[in-house]
Formats: C-alpha cells, structure tokens, sequence
RNA sequence: GGGGACGUAGCCCAACGGCAGAGGCAGGGCGCUUAAACCGCCUUCAGUGAGGGUUCGAAUCCCUCCGUCCCCA
C-alpha cells in the first residue's frame, strides 16, 4: 500500500524540518557567489492574508531556486512595526501598541512559516525594537550635524474637535476628520525635515541604470519632476524696492503675461493688497486654507481653478515695461517654485481659465496650427514660431528660451534655474507609537541633540491612550520635561516621532548584520551583501518607500555609517507583483473581503495555494479572486496528487531497453521542460513554467504507464520533475524526494541541467504558405538549407497547382520553419 | 487634464513579426463504482475590443476610437 497524501501533516513536518536542519541560515562569510532576496517587510497585521501568500511565493521561490544553483543565499524577514494601527487600537481598547504589536508579530511570523517561506530568522528585525530604532535616532543626530535634518515652520492637518493633528490618511474626501467628523484645518507646526531635496539629482540622474519596470521608474521620475526653467523679478508698482520673484518653464512666453498671481500663503500679499481689495483677498486665503492641495490645483474640479482675488496692486512686465495686475489665486502654490507665477493665458490651461473669468486679456506668443482655433482650441503649449513677442519674434521656442534667459541675466533681473516639484521630507509625526525624535528644547540654548550615550530615547510604558487622539507623548510629563544637555537648566523634549518610512529606510542594510550593537551594521556585512539582487513587493511603494531608501542609502554612505565604495542603489533589481482584487476593489481588511490563506491547508496546502498564485496568470498582473477560484485551485490539489501517486505508486516492471522512439521522445520531453522552466525562472514567467511541468507529468502518467517503458527513464523523469517544482511546492517534493532518497534534502540537491543533445530536433515541420495562406506542412530536417527546402516546397501538390502557370515572382524562405511564394 | 498598463474560447491565461492554443477551470461523453465522490480517458468552444496603417506575413509594430485598471495633477 502507498504511503498516503497527508498534506497538512506533511507540510507542517517539513517546516520544522527546514528550521531544525537550518537549510536557510547563511553566514556572511559563505564562499559561494551571494546572492540577496528579500520581499518588503510587512507592517504586522496578524494573520498573513492573500496579498502576504503571493508576494513570498514568488519570494521563496527565488530563494530556493537560487540556492538550488549553487548561490548562497540571504533571506531575511522582518516586521515594519511602528505605525498608526497599534495607536488606534491601543486608544480603543486600552492596551499598549507593543502589546498589541507583539502579539501580531507573532501571528504573522507563524502564517510565514506556514506557508513555507524560507527565511533566515535568525537575522529577523523589528522596527520598534530598541537596538534597532536607536540606529534611527543616532542616524537623526548625525543629519543634523551634517545638515542634513532640519526645523522649520510646515502646515500640517489639525482637527479642532480632537486637538490634535491628524496623518493625511485620517482626512476623508471632504476634508473632515475621520474620527469626529470636523473640518481639519491647515495650522502651521514647526517640523523636522530630511534635505533630501540635496539629491534630487543624484536620484533622477540614477534611474536609468535600475533593473526596475518601466513604470515605477516613471513615477519616481515624475515625482522628482525636474523641470529647467528661469527665475525672475517683477517690480511692484509703487513700492519701492518690492518685486515679487517667479518662477517660469517657459521665460519665452514673457511678452505674454498679462496678470501675476500670489500664492495665498505668500509673504508679499499682506505688503501689497491695498484696503479697497483686502476683504476679498482675506476670504480667498480663509477658503484656500481649507481646502486639500489637490482640490486647489485640479484643472478638471469643476472651476475650483478660477478662484481668485485682485490684490489692487500692479507688476511691471520688466520685459516690456507693460503693467499688469497681480492676484491672489489658490491655484498657485507656496510650495512649489517661488510661490508665484507670471500668468500667460494663452499657453497654459489654468491661466486660461483663470483669464476668461475675470476679463483679463490674452496675447498668444506662439503661432498655433492652422485650424487650432476653428476646432475649439483654448491654451496651446505646442511648437511654434514665436510671435507677439518683440525681439523674441521668429525664434523656435527653444531658441527663445535661452534669449530671454540671456536678457533676464544682461538685465540683472533673472536667471536660469532649475525647479523640483520633490520637497523636502517631513519626518515629524505627532504619533505615540513611532520612534522618538532625540531632541530638546531649551528656552536658553535652543534646539540641543541628546548626546549620543543617552541613546535611545524611549518613550515611556506608563501612558493612557485618550479617545482625543493626542499623543500621549506630549502629556507624559516624566517624559516631557527634561534638563538641557548644554546649560543644565530646565528644557522639554521634542514629543514628535519619526515618520514610519524611516524605519523601512535601513531595514535591509541591518539585515545584513543584525546582531552588532556597537554599529548599525558592519561596513564588511553591508559589503558582503549589498545591493539587493532582487526586491519584490507592492505597486502602493513604487514611490514613496523607494524614493527615501534610496535617499537614505546615500544618505548613510555620505555621512560614514555605511563604507563609501558601497553602491549607491540599494535595490539592483525590483518586481512589483500585481494586488489581489475582489468584486472590482482590493482585497484587504478595511474592505472587509479577504479570504484566509488557511482555508486551503487541509486540502490543497501551502502547496496548492502557492501553485495557484503562480499559475493563474503572469506575477506582474492584478488577479481577480472569483466564485471560480475555489475550483482552480481545487485543479492545484489535482495537480498535487497526480505528482503524489506518479512518484509512489508507479513501479513497474518495466522492460524497456532505453532504446526506443517512445524513450526517446519522453527524455526529449524530460530535458526541453528543464530548458524551458529554467528560462522562464529567469524572466519572471511562472505561470508557463507551472504549465510546463503540468505538461511533462502528463506525458510521464502516460509513459510509465506502459510496461515498454524503461526503469530508469522513469526514475528520471519523476526525479527531474520534483526538481523542477521544489521551488514552487516544496513541501510535496520534498516528502516525495525523502521517500527515494532516505536522510536527503530535495532543497540541497543543484537544479537540474538540460542535456544540449536532447535539445535539437532532427526534423521540424516547415510551414508552406502561398501568398500568405498555409497551404502544407512539410517533414524537413532542421539543418536543411534554403534551395532544398524552396524545391520540398515546390513539389507540394497545393503549391505545385498555384504556380501550374508562372513561376513565384518572389520567394520569402525561412528554412526550415517557414516559406511563402509570392505570385 | 497628463502619463502608463491591459483587452485572445463561457472563465483564467499561452503564443522570438511566421500553423491562433501550452496549461488549467467550467461544460459534455465514456470508463471505474451497487451508486456517488475520487480517479482515468476522450471531447466541445475563439480568429485576438473596433477601425485604419506598415509588412510577403500582425494577437504581436504604428495611429485613432471604445472599455477596464493604475499613477500623477
């Protein structure tokens, strides 16, 4: 009697088997070429869903089957741990966030497991651990000296109702809190920035060279967005002395300026509204508080765009002494460029908007296409000859650019710069459950860093979670007041803590050496394993996450934490793996929508799930979870058990000498799958991979089913395809290699080698096309040469009736696969 | 409004510019079974969202449109 199927049994053994025999702990120092996987770590949720299951099956696949090719490999694991959930429910329900944390770390760690992941956790990190968030705190002391951290005055969301300030996140649509439902207000908030506006371009410049899919390199160049341009002043009439500086794109559009607008935050409006104008100019600044950036810039917000008021003052066009109106308009933003513009309506949208709605006039600087106007045309941005525009007339707008620049620069009253819509990062967060910022204020002394040996800050246990939201940081008194480190007298502690994103800036360079205390890592680990080989993980980071590691990276080099000649990029390679979506949304917990990856481990396993994320359709692309999915994964089991009952209960006796056609065919069979599995390893093609092996275990059943067949093809067969799938479901092929191969581990043996001679056909079949139409096939050898292969053809008694009259007037030949007579 | 991705059997998906089908799901038939499930074997099903262009040849490259999704504003 064969052994049965028991897949939860089976599975469970093995994972305790994997940790036992540590088949994926790896020392820094191991001699084989490195190589370093890691899947983003998670924020710990609790129990691991979907989205968890597809990201560390494609994870652990890579680890296992770049281990299987000899490669020595890190695999770490870690728990993204601060955050603003544990503060939630710590205010709900009373308990500390680590508390809270704790306990769903370990539910996470134990559904990893579950699935199989391969991870050496020894090295595992977690972001609110104290020898881990210290790092964070000294890397801030050190920005700071180096110029790298900074304090200034930022806007930031505050709700009137909770007294406190809210994360982005918690303002719904409408600007209201999502707690007590009051409109947050804008306040401005003295906070900590990290400069990473130093790299803009460094980090643009870097892109190009990243092994990153096209369209997260895309966003992050756009997110940067550099745009080249010109700085200019406009004198304001009747104040002496008083010109508001703008920034332009397009300084070749100067002759077309016929109004100037002010941000509303900008310092200038207070100095130039005149009285008859300042009611109107004060009700603008009130709305433009409250409304979100977003409603302020949309174009297509249904005419948000035309807000605006006239501050009564005019500017002087300097290049044509012509003066014009300056407002105040929410379109224009204080955190971008100057924080105000020259408005030319007639080559940008909003300023068209803007110009037709309060009567301003338009003067069009670049000759536009013919019937542009007849067919509605507004604002044109196109080439074009300049015209309307003085000594710039007749110029291309390049050539006008760089003209105008020059006589701004003759003129001493502009110049050419260069303008990055990226800011600055704020990392203060009024949060609890975050990393402390190791400030403190002094009245005497000002702004004082904690000195180093007093590291790390933490923040106390001994705090109560208020339903009002306010951090309980700021309320701790034992925590607050503090004596300064410089002059000894009384002082308070910064009570703000580190955006999360800092956490997850570093976490792969302590993987590397996780274990020193003395340093965040060793300049030799971060060497050893440095850069990443292959990061995996969600489309939401494509921009933010990766952008401040990056940043950080270089951060860290330039600041001597990490050895200078360590690369600059952090991740060689990137994959974005698509969401799970359910009923048109994605499946997630706030949606209310997931299905349990534990569903399936009494009857298809880890296995079979991690079978189904492969196979269901190519990694990159967002899945649909249907009615139908249960069945398709039910076809996984099937799968399973074919392999199971292929590999224990097919013995023979088989009396086949090797020698035969059918033997032949099956090793053909056996090593064009290793080919092809292994090619589609290597380009992120999973699902044909899963689809080969379905292929090869059919036509093994169907082989060793017959008594011809030969033992040790058989063995062959069956051995090559637990190879083959072992990255993909390790457990069932790792009990099925056991039961062969007693003491052995299928995750030791090297992944298999396609044999070259039985890789080549000896004949094909070419494809006879007249005029583009098949009309035969034809037996040829594969090495056979164009005449010969032209003459086969031309025998066909199809194409042979074609040309009964005239002879092909051109022959496209594609020896041996194709040819097509042309008449 | 700008940028990007994707549209192939009832469904999920394959197909270096060269025979539209690898694999799976669902459906149908047969076998196994007292019967059913399981299992095994066989099998039906599209001309590639629409239109144009390039090419000897287009699912594949280019343009326009339609639809779905994502990012940015």
């Amino acid at each position: 009697m064969a052994k049965a199927y028991d897949v939860a049994a089976i599975e469970t053994a093995w994972q305790q088997r994997w940790l036992d025999e540590r088949v994926y702990e790896i020392e820094n120092d191991d001699p084989r070429e490195h190589y370093y996987s890691l899947c983003m770590y998670p924020y710990p949720s609790g129990q691991a869903h979907m989205g968890h299951v597809r990201n560390y099956t494609f994870g652990d696949l890579i680890v296992r089957y770049q281990t299987m090719r000899g490669k020595a490999v890190l695999s770490p694991f870690g728990f993204d741990s601060y955050g603003l959930p544990a503060e939630n429910a710590a205010i709900k329900t009373g308990t500390h966030p680590r508390v809270f944390t704790d306990k769903n770390i370990g539910e996470l760690r134990n559904s990893i497991l579950r699935l199989g992941y391969s991870v050496d956790w020894r090295r595992e990190v977690t972001s609110h651990d104290p020898r881990y968030m210290r790092w964070n705190q000294a890397f801030f002391l050190k920005f700071h000296d180096s110029g790298l951290a900074y304090r200034r005055e930022a806007p930031v969301n505050w709700c009137p109702g909770c007294q406190t300030v809210l994360a982005n996140e918690q303002v719904n649509a409408d600007g209201t809190c999502d707690r007590s439902g009051d409109l947050v207000q804008k306040r401005d908030l003295a906070q900590w920035f990290f400069k990473i506006t130093d790299y803009a371009d460094e980090l643009l410049d870097a892109i190009s060279d990243l092994e990153w899919p096209e369209r997260v390199k895309t966003m992050q160049t756009n997110w940067i967005g550099r745009s080249e341009g010109a700085e200019l002043d406009l004198a304001v009439v009747g104040h002496e002395g008083v010109s508001v500086k703008v920034f332009t794109t397009r300084p070749d559009t100067m002759f077309g300026m016929t109004y100037a607008v002010l941000a509303p935050e900008h310092p200038l409006v207070d100095v130039v509204t005149t009285d008859a104008c300042r009611a109107e100019v004060e009700a603008l600044r009130a709305t433009a508080t409250a409304a979100t950036e977003i409603e302020r810039t949309a174009s297509s917000a249904g005419g948000l765009d035309k807000r605006g008021a006239f501050t009564g003052a005019f500017v002087v066009n300097s290049i044509n002494g012509v003066e014009v109106p300056l407002f105040v308009a929410d379109y224009v933003l204080m955190g971008y460029g100057t924080g105000a513009i020259m408005a030319v309506p007639s080559e940008d949208e909003r300023d068209w908007a803007f110009a037709e709605t309060f009567n301003l006039p338009i003067i069009r600087t670049t000759a536009v296409p013919e019937d542009f106007e007849a067919n509605g045309g507004k604002a044109y941005a196109g080439d074009g000859e300049k015209i309307n525009s003085g000594f710039l007339n007749g110029m291309s707008i390049p050539d006008a650019k760089s003209a105008a620049i020059a006589w701004l620069v003759e003129e001493g009253i502009g110049k050419a710069t260069v303008n990055y819509r990226l800011r600055d990062w704020l990392v203060s967060r009024q949060r609890f459950w975050g990393c402390p910022i190791p400030m403190i204020h002094c009245p005497s002394c000002g702004v004082v860093p904690v000195p180093e040996d007093q590291l790390p800050v933490l923040a106390p246990d001994d705090v109560e979670f208020t339903p009002s939201g306010q951090s309980p940081l700021a309320t701790h008194p034992a925590f607050k007041y503090t004596t300064c480190p410089s002059c000894g007298g009384d002082a308070e502690r910064e009570t703000d803590t580190m955006d999360t994103f800092v956490d997850s800036s570093w976490y792969y360079l302590r993987f590397c050496d996780p274990f020193s205390n003395d340093v965040p890592f060793s300049p030799e680990a971060a060497k050893a394993w440095m850069p990443v080989d292959q990061y995996i993980g969600g489309i939401e980071h494509a921009i933010l996450h990766l952008l401040y590691a990056r940043f950080f990276t270089r951060a860290l080099i330039d600041t001597g934490f990490a050895p200078a000649d360590l690369p600059r990029e952090p991740f060689k390679a990137l994959f974005t793996q698509g969401m799970i979506r359910m009923d048109g949304s994605k499946m997630s917990k706030s949606k209310g929508n997931l299905v349990a990856p534990a569903t399936y481990y009494d009857t298809v396993g880890a296995d079979g799930l991690r079978l189904f994320h492969l196979f269901v359709g190519p990694p990159a692309d967002d899945i649909d979870w249907t009615e139908q999915t249960d069945s398709v994964i039910d076809g996984m089991g099937r799968f399973l058990g074919r392999l199971w009952r292929l590999c224990t209960e097919v013995d023979g006796p088989f009396s086949g000498s090797g020698e035969s056609d059918a033997d032949l065919a099956i090793r053909r069979k056996i090593h064009g799958t290793i080919d092809q599995v292994t090619t589609d390893f290597d380009r992120w093609s999973y699902n044909t991979a899963v689809a080969r092996c379905m292929e090869l275990l059919n036509d093994l059943s169907t082989y060793a089913r017959s008594s011809e067949a030969t033992a040790q093809i058989v063995t062959e067969g069956q051995e090559t395809l637990l190879k083959l799938l072992a990255p993909m479901t390790p457990h069932v092929t790792a009990e099925l290699w056991e039961l062969r191969h007693p003491g052995q581990l299928l995750h030791r043996e090297s992944w298999p080698m396609a044999d070259p001679a039985l890789l080549v056909q000896a004949a094909t079949t070419m494809v006879v096309q007249v005029v583009g139409k098949v009309v035969d096939r034809i037996e040829v050898p594969v090495d056979v040469d164009e005449s010969t292969a032209e003459a086969l053809a031309l025998a066909s008694p199809k194409v042979a009736a074609a040309f009964a009259d005239a002879p092909p007037s051109r022959v496209v030949n594609r020896a041996p696969r194709l040819i097509n007579f042309l008449r």
